[in-house]
DNA sequence: CCCTTACGCTACGAGTCGTAGCGTAACTCA
DNA sequence: TGAGTTACGCTACGACTCGTAGCGTAAGGG
């Protein structure tokens, strides 16, 4: 598996790749999950339907990669300069990324199918969701700099806070555009800041939350991965 | 449409659909939803293929129905003396509910598939969507009464805020249970509930935020830390 | 130049889909 | 009781997709 076992032979076609992921996407937005078919996608990519099934064992893992592309072009935490914010700010791009035809519907369908496989669960986890949650620890990280957040003691802690923070963010947008099938304006976006960062009991206070507690924050750069 | 207009003629057997929805059931434990095949699903209930085309248009429609059977014989909102408990109850029977191999996989693929088809969209909806949303407003309403939420002037900003808190609480275990793949605990359930009433700045002072700005929460032990 | 690996192409059995046709069963109304 | 109407079970069917095998060819490395 190692690259260096790979030195001899014709090597794989990058551009074939490249190719196949892009007609993955294109096919997601005219077709959708249920009527895309490999075949499909292989004839709008130009290659064989063989050469497809030579890379990837199944549709699921292909939509996985596919969608994952997507992810790490328009996945970044830039620093806003306070807390609600940011939050807000990555509230507003996951929900354009959710929005595009070829990401979300394929994404709900994947992780459905994940339930039943073990490997297929552990590719969505490493291409799309450990990344995910790394973008909610670097900006808890910044807030704490800026005094937004209290100092976490315990690591354990704090992992597991992190990751109740991603769920949260992610989950509450999913959930918005894919069940109750609603767009995600910035009004919404605001609101559900709101409801984050103070609850429910202190959210309903209104505009008044939003002027929030940080005098000067922004610190921190902006600092990429 | 009306039901007096199918006053003659062979009625359908009510049988037939009870056998058939509990064989979707079981099917979709056994198979999942990808494997899940209508002529499967017919011969396990004992019925010939061509009566449940007869009766459903497509494999989405059978499986939000047997979903929604599901839901409504497992969802209510009983009072629990206080909002923390409430959400903290409904967080743990949603949870429950979409562990079971039936719902939560199932539901997830049909609702990926319903964003290409209006008329599925809609049947989910009103088969699962609306009734949930209504025990939010219940438990809402509840608290109101209790004096733990401000009385709500507007009332279409008091339904954008039921709505939020909907797809909040619904989301946020969905993607607990789907996309992170792990369990929903008491302990997380705890957590996730003071995030929702206190915030992501008074939940990270840990227990004592409960001490907040509610008469008394937190009234249950549970609590390993 | 030989070896190795990837690619394109064709063809195939297996399985599912959704429908049509037929005879029969159940229920209503005159 | 008999006619009309609708549902059911059964069989069979064409169309489609799946995933694989076999073959000859292209592109790199020792």
């Amino acid at each position: 598996m190692s690259p260096s076992a790979r030195r001899t032979g014709r090597p794989r076609s990058a551009e074939a790749d490249r190719a196949i992921l892009g007609a993955t996407r294109a096919a997601l937005v005219e077709l959708g999950w249920a009527k895309l078919t490999l075949g499909d996608v292989a004839a709008r990519a130009g290659v064989a339907k063989t050469t497809l099934y030579r890379r990837w064992a199944s549709k699921c893992e292909l939509v996985v990669d596919a969608v994952a592309a997507v992810f790490d072009e328009h996945l970044e935490a830039g620093d806003h300069g306070s807390l609600h914010a940011d939050v807000e700010a990555a509230v507003i791009r996951l929900a354009a990324l959710l929005e595009r035809p070829e990401t979300g519907t394929a994404l709900m369908a994947v992780i459905a199918e994940a339930m039943h496989d073990e490997s297929l669960r552990c590719r969505v986890r490493s291409a799309i969701v450990d990344r995910q949650k790394r973008l909610v620890t670097l900006g808890r990280e910044r807030a704490r700099l800026r005094g937004e957040l209290p100092r976490e003691e315990d690591p354990e802690a704090a992992a597991r806070n992190a990751d109740l923070i991603f769920d949260a963010v992610a989950g509450t947008v999913l959930h918005r555009l894919m069940v109750s099938a609603e767009p995600v304006d910035p009004r919404w976006a605001r609101d559900f800041t709101d409801l984050l960062l103070y609850g429910m009991t202190g959210a309903d206070t209104g505009g008044a939350a939003a002027a929030g507690p940080v005098p000067d924050g922004a610190q921190k750069p902006a600092g990429s991965v």
